[in-house]
DNA sequence: TGGCTATTTGGCTACATTGCCATATAGAAT
DNA sequence: ATTCTATATGGCAATGTAGCCAAATAGCCA
């Protein structure tokens, strides 16, 4: 693979690892509908607050969110609102393996 | 967290991880362009074979491609194309940065 | 100043992923 | 039947990731 077009799959994989956790994708989800603290997340998951914080910064790192102080907390916000179409081309590939495991289950009735 | 919501973050996250590798999106990216066989993806990103066979596989499970032996081969295909809008989705997050990157310098120049 | 609150960082352990090699399997060709 | 070709699997070492706890930091408030 030529060195060039290897460095593009790695810059969109670290992006795209970034968004492969279900606590990452519970966060990007829910700043897709509100700015969100790390506390209020915290609560919303029920982990540790070093933990939530740790996501925070790879969602951050990946450009994905962005953060801004306001008062006493530290607010995060989505970057990129085309993610959400994402998810759900991610749930049509979900609900198409639904779909083919009961086509395969009923073939087993038979 | 709730259970239920868990569980869908989950499920999502395991579609995701499996997108999340530059060799993978290179095979995802081939694949939506043409089908093509283990060897024929073996060649173009130039690992060793049971590498993209494995790569092959984490796809397949996560059901993102399909596959049917034909002749003397296992040809690949894509099951579901608008996985390739996000990938245009990835890129505008990365051109973002890269803008964002560069208003950054720009500001330490001035 | 000194204590609060919210968040981040470091350290550690447990676990998962990657990629190569060697080997197994499956089917086609001779 | 044997050999050849394409693909898959098992095993292993190296590396990366997740999550907790403890400790550091940063800004607000008496």
């Amino acid at each position: 693979m030529k060195s060039m077009v290897k460095h593009q799959h790695e810059a969109r994989a670290k992006i795209i690892k970034a968004m492969a956790h279900p606590s990452r994708l519970f966060i990007i989800e829910e700043l897709s509908k509100h700015e969100r603290c790390v506390g209020e997340l915290t609560d919303m998951i029920g982990a540790d607050a070093s933990t939530i914080s740790k996501h925070l910064s790879v969602l951050k790192n990946a450009g994905l969110v962005a953060d801004e102080k306001r008062a006493n907390s530290i607010y995060y916000t989505l970057r990129c609102s085309c993610i959400m179409d994402f998810v759900n081309c991610v749930e049509d590939v979900l609900s198409a393996n639904a779909k083919q495991h009961n086509e395969i289950l009923k073939s087993f009735k038979k």
